[in-house]
DNA sequence: TGTACATCAGTGAACGCGCGTTCACTGATGTAC
DNA sequence: TGTACATCAGTGAACGCGCGTTCACTGATGTAC
């Protein structure tokens, strides 16, 4: 981890001048949210992890929300990637596709726990940072237009709103993640792993879709 | 509020002991959470609130923790209460009882986001406080305890796990709650009620649950 | 009913700490000529 | 190729702040006799 030593000789470190630190200040965020939550994180320990003054992250970030927020953003590209990735890669059948893009952000949360925590429990106003609006906009978009897709496959008559499914999804992903991946202390205990909870969960919402109708 | 005076005349304060600070410092705390989320909270700002000297609470709490578990704690309770109570309105049928469970928790969140930040996003370690844990499992107990009399109304052959419809339903109303529901610059905007989106589903899910089987 | 006394639940001052942020500064970089 | 200079991205000291927690203390309460 060249960023931990400030005079690491590498292309990144060159003596007075950091040369990265922007990138180095959102890794030392990174790691402190992965170790203490997001409460735990702050601008004068991540100046320290990236080897600089307390005063150097202002060269680069507004304030403190401002670096969360800068987490949060990339944090919310990454999703949307990872989710794309997953649906491209579960085609050509929508269904499959679908669930797969639901491990995926399963996987997510768990492979990415500081990222995760700095996107949804960080409680940033989301009218405070356009940009990181926009970044989770897009993450959702991703789900949106599967949603879109698979929500095409079903008889015109009995055709679902693309919208109600994503958010649905969005939901049953979220709170599977939440209560049951945390990769902390809080965590809840379960008899299964989350994954196999919450794709059982997606694939009965699927069957509810296509079900005839409500239930007696 | 007779508890933000500390020379209130009530049965609640006589002078120089309070007589029941205890309860002052949960409510201050949860005051607290209310306006700036678990993080925001304090010791010393909640002794403010109810009006006695920084050192007070520690004849109470052990530390600050110990504050903010005992709220959790309450909260679980509460919660306890505000489902079986929903569930028992909603019977005879076990469907419509679920569904009012459903409803009940979503507004559990939204009518007390302190409370409910402090069970979920305060991060506590559970074998840190067994009495969370267990006021914790005792609220969950609920939501199993009504999943099973529901799974009992399928046909022997059908039957679903009544632990796995517990774990779903708990999961997607945590995430509706957590994701569109909190009274806060995070919540995310959405096109129609967080209670109609957990309503439907939840309908869904249980339609899936009576539906022949895997869809094509 | 009165009194001595143990216990309880407060006080208030103090401690050490770490934080966010600002400021005048300076070393390093890169560009114009 | 060399040099003057503007700009950039750091430094380090300082500020005021509020926190968690401890300590010796003391006023209030309630109980035994």
């Amino acid at each position: 981890m060249s960023w931990t030593d400030p005079r690491d000789t590498g292309p990144g470190r060159r003596g007075y001048h950091h040369g990265n630190l922007r990138e180095a200040l959102v890794d030392a965020a990174l790691d402190l949210i992965a170790q203490k939550g997001p409460a735990g994180f702050t601008v004068a320990e991540a100046a320290r992890l990236a080897g600089v003054s307390p005063a150097a992250p202002y060269r680069h970030f507004r304030d403190a929300d401002a670096l969360m927020a800068e987490v949060a953003v990339r944090g919310f590209h990454r999703l949307a990637e990872t989710l794309t990735r997953a649906w491209n890669g579960g085609l050509p059948r929508p269904v499959t596709a679908f669930e797969a893009m639901g491990r995926a952000y399963l996987g997510f949360a768990r492979a990415e726990p500081a990222y995760y925590a700095a996107m949804f429990d960080s409680r940033l106003a989301a009218d405070q940072h356009p940009e990181l609006a926009a970044a989770s906009d897009r993450a959702f978009a991703v789900l949106r237009e599967a949603a879109e897709i698979l929500a095409g496959t079903f008889p015109r008559d009995k055709r679902p709103p693309s919208l109600m499914i994503a958010l649905h999804v969005w939901s049953l992903s979220h709170g599977v993640a939440s209560l049951f991946a945390r990769p902390d202390a809080s965590r809840r205990k379960l008899p299964m792993s989350p994954e196999e909870l919450l794709e059982a969960g997606v694939l009965l919402y699927l069957q509810g879709l296509s079900a005839p109708g409500p239930i007696g």
